[in-house]
DNA sequence: TTAGGGCCTGACATCGATGCGAAGGTCAAC
DNA sequence: GTTGACCTTCGCATCGATGTCAGGCCCTAA
């Protein structure tokens, strides 16, 4: 299907479909004219993406998980390191929370102090 | 004082002295060489400035937040803002917060359940 | 043959605090 | 009079997902 057709059934512009390919997260065959040539999958794909993105991962770190979510083990303990890289998004996200709530407290402290 | 003084003093580069001033938090006086000139109040809002940016405001929150932190109450209920507009900072951060949570949440999802 | 809609690449803008480097002026000390 | 430390402004770079525009190719219907 051609970018346009993937763009309104994922509800993501070709511009991100672009940025996404370039980025190595998704694959597109090209018709003879130089078009994108995207396959069912990629409906799929596409959202697999957004979820990952609205979870808050980089597409760098996208782009390591995303053959082990789609299930394509080339190699067999590919996916091993799987856990490691999302526990390691996990602890970060905790240190943003942490850091969040720190500076949280300390404005609300200059608003009962003074 | 010079620029280099001042950046020894309060830890904070001259790049980014000259950038607050630019950004009309920081006031600096001029030799008539054209190098600034600080006061001696300015370390105390170098460090004011810090603090409230280590308390995740921007600077352009700052930018107005600063005078009433600064005491200076050319008007009389000049600051009667000043709760509104942090409290509205600490709503953005609860909503950040949550923000991350909720990521935090769907990503370990996607460690559990498959 | 032309109009119009799809597609292509490439480039620039965003937001914000910060770093870095160039080109050049100032001043004190030697 | 020169060295060296300080200062000035200006401008580019960063990071990341995304919007937008320009210039141009492709294809189909009228």
């Amino acid at each position: 299907m051609l970018i346009g057709e993937l763009s309104r059934r994922t509800g993501v512009s070709a511009r991100l479909l672009r940025y996404y390919e370039a980025q190595g997260l998704l694959d597109a065959g090209r018709a003879p004219n130089g078009y994108r040539d995207y396959d069912e999958d990629s409906v799929v794909t596409v959202r697999q993406i957004r979820a990952l993105l609205d979870a808050g991962l980089s597409t760098e770190v996208i782009r390591s998980v995303l053959p082990c979510v789609r299930g394509e083990r080339p190699e067999f303990d590919w996916c091993a390191d799987l856990w490691d890289i999302l526990n390691g998004e996990l602890a970060a996200m905790d240190e943003d929370i942490a850091a969040l709530q720190h500076s949280r407290g300390a404005l609300a402290g200059l608003l009962t102090r003074p």
